[in-house]
DNA sequence: AATAGCACTCTAAGTGTTAGAGTGCTAATC
DNA sequence: GATTAGCACTCTAACACTTAGAGTGCTATT
């Protein structure tokens, strides 16, 4: 019985060490804890407390005379066990919402203020990550000449994106013969994914040996001389104006090497990429970053979906003392929305 | 005679001490510009002198016993007197060609690493704006039917730009209405520029009033209620991070403040467009710019044309202290390959 | 006209000092 | 046995003070 009380204890005054020290940035001492709970526990038992929690690893001391600061497992604990979920203020809403709706017409439009939307409801930077073609489903193609020998292709997809490619395509094909691939292919790819095309067409070439094979054989040749299927890579980034003024970055190198990883596109690609794969909230902290450059650094992720399919995701990264509960959930928030928009879209 | 004379080096003594600034961000002192000739002439008489130029409003003092720093005004007598052209060196440029070859593809992936090429080159900010299609050059238009009353059109510049656009339009036309109507654009509106399509099928409209007004009317119609000519403002922007290791920025506040500047998009969109109207290099140097913003910093932007018309525009930004023969020499050269990058690219 | 010399100014860096926030330990208390 | 008061100890951040040095402007000299 004792030993629970004293459980939970240890958990409640580690959650107002990570409360407090994510509010005020300094490092905590056990009279701020004290007034936390109203003087209902002494100075001296935070302090016997800590030391436990100390042990356990959930927290350190930058040096002997100073308060205690949650380390990245700290933080691992705090965001698996101690989180409650937070709701974000009507305010906050209707000004993630406004700045939604407003992004009128492109799609690029939409990501940029997407990106600023999490920046500024969270206060770290916003990252956003373009919706994967691949992922979406093959709706109509257009195929139809231009100038010498060119050919332009534009295909749509269900969720009402565009992509298209002009190609040198060595033979020339007439209108017609164009027309009847555009037919063909447009009868044979419904409800197939970009991403799958082409494996889908070279098996179809497998099988069928019959009068369809010439027809085949054209429409893959055209779309694998297109770039319709290259990857799309590409990352939406705002707040580093904002992400400034908080004071881990009061040291102009610690402010550099920050930007220089949210240039270094690459890693965060492949980061969300992988996120992207898992349904909802992912939370990278610290060191359990496989990233060297953004060890320092938090990444919280979430993908997004458009009618059901998952496109594509978004993130805010920012130092590991971050409010995790609430950028957790502007990002389900946020998440749902663009989803909402970009079904509008198409 | 002698007023030649002494008039030739207050100039020469003056790109001394705007160089040696520029090169080391400190106040720099009669010694230090006394060694840079050799000590032909003695620190004294270079004391006299900066009080001349004092004088004149080209440098100033931060305080009493500090050296000299380079004004505004000061500046813009270097850049418009002084400035020798630089040419760049076969390493700086395999460097920016690499980065611009090895786009591949799209064009956000070209804009992107153009600005990189810019922000790397010239170690300030580099900033893209996108090719205002209303500039391009009409060559082809497609529309056809999708599902349930909505039209896609796809449009294409003698440049090898493609915009596209689903509309909704309230009456039905059957495929080979619209194939007319394409048909009737294609051959209508060959070599007009985007951005006067509208005003040219509107006159059309009111002179023509045979039996070619209901396709007008129809092709006018489909084109206004498309978002064919949506406003496409849009930056590219890199080297946040390069900023940073700029003296001036130590202080972080400051830091922020540009960063800030730069997130700004509106002004710096109204600022590239205005400039794109003049040929060749644009400086805007410090208070000189009319936006508050970004009147402690410096932009020098250059247009860029494809196959001779002007189409956009490139820039660099960062402390009015900057290198301006380097960022001159880059851009120019930088605007050259992006042009013909694009055109290749179509 | 150019320069050497000198008194003067201001900053940046270093040194000491101190207040205060925080700790850990021990002994007293509930 | 858990909690707390008390106390000695530690470390930092802030402040005052000093000083070296870089730079100036002025005046007298070449």
């Amino acid at each position: 019985m004792k030993k629970v009380d004293t459980e939970s204890r240890q958990k409640s005054i580690f959650n107002a060490i990570v409360e407090s020290y994510v509010d005020s940035a300094t490092p905590v001492g056990s009279r701020a804890i004290a007034q936390r709970f109203r003087n209902t526990i002494s100075p001296a038992t935070i302090r016997n407390v800590m030391a436990d929690l100390e042990e356990k690893g959930l927290i350190m001391h930058p040096h002997t005379s100073a308060g205690r600061v949650p380390t990245d497992k700290g933080y691992r604990f705090y965001v698996d066990s101690l989180l409650e979920p937070k709701h974000l203020t009507k305010e906050e809403e209707s000004i993630i919402n406004k700045l939604i709706r407003q992004s009128t017409g492109d799609i690029e439009h939409v990501m940029q203020n997407i990106s600023k939307a999490i920046s500024l409801a969270t206060n770290v930077a916003g990252i956003v990550l373009m919706p994967r073609l691949k992922r979406s489903i093959f709706k109509h193609i257009e195929l139809f000449n231009m100038d010498n020998s060119k050919i332009m292709a534009v295909i749509v997809t269900t969720s009402g994106f565009v992509k298209n490619s002009i190609m040198d395509f060595e033979e020339h094909l007439t209108g017609q013969e164009l027309t009847r691939i555009t037919e063909f292919l447009n009868s044979e790819l419904e409800g197939v994914s970009l991403g799958e095309i082409k494996s889908y067409l070279t098996r179809k070439l497998l099988e069928e040996r019959d009068s369809f094979y010439i027809f085949l054989k054209r429409a893959a040749d055209i779309l694998s001389v297109s770039s319709l299927f290259r990857a799309d890579d590409h990352l939406y980034f705002d707040g580093a104006a904002c992400i400034m003024s908080h004071p881990e970055f009061t040291d102009i190198r610690k402010a550099r090497l920050f930007l220089m990883a949210c240039e270094d596109k690459k890693e965060l690609l492949s980061l969300l990429n992988e996120d992207m794969e898992h349904e909802g909230i992912n939370i990278h902290i610290g060191k359990e970053n496989i990233y060297n450059d953004i060890q320092d650094y938090s990444i919280v992720t979430c993908n997004y979906n458009i009618n059901g399919v998952t496109v594509g995701a978004i993130a805010a990264m920012g130092p590991t003392r971050m409010e995790y509960g609430k950028v957790i959930s502007v990002l389900k928030h946020i998440s749902a929305e663009l989803g909402k928009a970009l079904e509008n879209l198409g």
